[in-house]
DNA sequence: TAAAGTGATTAGTATTACAAATACGTGGTT
DNA sequence: AACCACGTATTTGTAATACTAATCACTTTA
């Protein structure tokens, strides 16, 4: 879906695999990887360039390495699961109905209350903000634009929150809209379905009006979890 | 406070040195870092050693390196501000107010939604840690003993949402445990204070009560967040 | 004036060699 | 036979070096 991530190097092509590899399920929790001399040379990289993108996905909580023992994938425990990368390789590769629900339940703790607090908080900007990206749904003529429109449109909520962890949260809210916009049943058809619940939303911010603001985001949260599709892909 | 991290390897110390330099405004957003070589030999580490952390500061979100330009710190916005040691660093570096409140309104929304699926979701065994933990606060006899206590119990709760991205905001709830722990006016006399609020918010997990949990763990929080000592550093 | 080329600088990658930690087996001791 | 000490092999950790690729700034050229 939103992926424009570029491969500007090697080693962030390593990670891509290695991590697609490990939160898709094909290297397990307690499985060992291949010592990184041969596992440099089967993905044809240098053991630097392996190394490398093994300290990041380290930092991620994914692996660990030891002298002597290897390198082995931890419990999922220790995953970073609010990583950007993580939560985009998990929506790619499991998109299960248990995680899409996890995601919602989220959605529904996290947007609400940024929302009133960004009717508290807000900026003349942050509003203008808000209410550009309103237009742009407004706007949207296909899926594409109200998709980028959508996505710019939770986000200016959260910047609006003047909270810089509030807003590291977004990758959250990506996830699930992005997991959304694939899954839904009314993408096709009726796409602008939501907008009249997100300008009640702006307009609450614009009135300072927090609970109003709260609320109304709730709605529009609890209505989108009815949204999809039920069949999913089936698996728990 | 709480910090047993140790030093395993060369490349983790410069990872931490470099960003508590960045975190700690000491290298500012937009500022150039020296170029890798030099930098290295003036570190004391081999190239190879600083480029492994540099990856991973990079992962955090906390510089940008480019060819022939060389490698800046980026603007906070694209900090990874839920990463685990960059929360670390600021609690350390800069516990400022403003943070501080930032830290608590996650807290506030985090906690009390999180109460509330524990309360709906939990299994015997979560309930049983839970319960655990909250006996190792009524039996602490110390500051010391009693921090450990109840961040074992904020987790305990967490975990028993059964949904591993709440779980993975615990990094958050230390943060905010860990600051009031050293700023709190409370800490030194009376620190088991909030002890019955625990028992409350068991109870009510216990019982399956849903929005009694929740409630009880709102006020506490609320609470709590009446208890910094209001000279806090002065800073903004 | 603008476009094209050229050189210098810096990160990216590869290769090699060695250091350090440690699991495991070996051999000796009780 | 059980157990302890010790050496060795294996794997990651660190260093040093050489080269590649991108790109900025300057110069040359149309």
């Amino acid at each position: 879906m939103v992926k424009p991530i570029v491969m500007r190097n090697l080693h962030s092509q390593v990670i891509q695999e290695l991590g697609q590899l490990i939160v898709g399920g094909e290297l397990a929790p307690g499985e060992f990887l291949p010592r990184e001399e041969l596992l440099a040379e089967r993905m044809h990289v240098s053991r630097t360039a392996l190394r490398e993108a093994m300290k990041v996905l380290s930092a991620k909580g994914l692996i660990e390495s030891r002298q002597k023992t290897g390198t082995r994938v931890r419990e999922k425990i220790f995953w970073n699961q609010l990583d950007a990368d993580v939560l985009a390789w998990r929506c790619a590769l499991m998109p299960t109905d248990s995680f899409v629900e996890k995601l919602v339940e989220m959605r529904e703790i996290i947007e609400p209350a940024a929302c009133a607090a960004a009717a508290r908080r807000r900026s003349p900007e942050q509003l203008a903000r808000i209410d550009t990206a309103y237009q742009g749904m407004s706007a949207a003529e296909n899926l594409e634009s109200w998709a980028l429109a959508d996505l710019a449109f939770h986000e200016a909520v959260l910047h609006a929150t003047n909270n810089e962890l509030m807003i590291s949260l977004f990758s959250v809210i990506e996830s699930a809209l992005g997991t959304y916009f694939v899954l839904s049943a009314r993408t096709a058809a009726n796409f602008k379905y939501s907008l009249p619940q997100h300008q009640k939303v702006l307009e609450a911010i614009r009135r300072r009006q927090p609970e109003v603001a709260r609320e109304s985001m709730r709605k529009m949260v609890t209505d989108s979890r009815r949204n999809f599709r039920r069949q999913g892909t089936g698996k728990a």
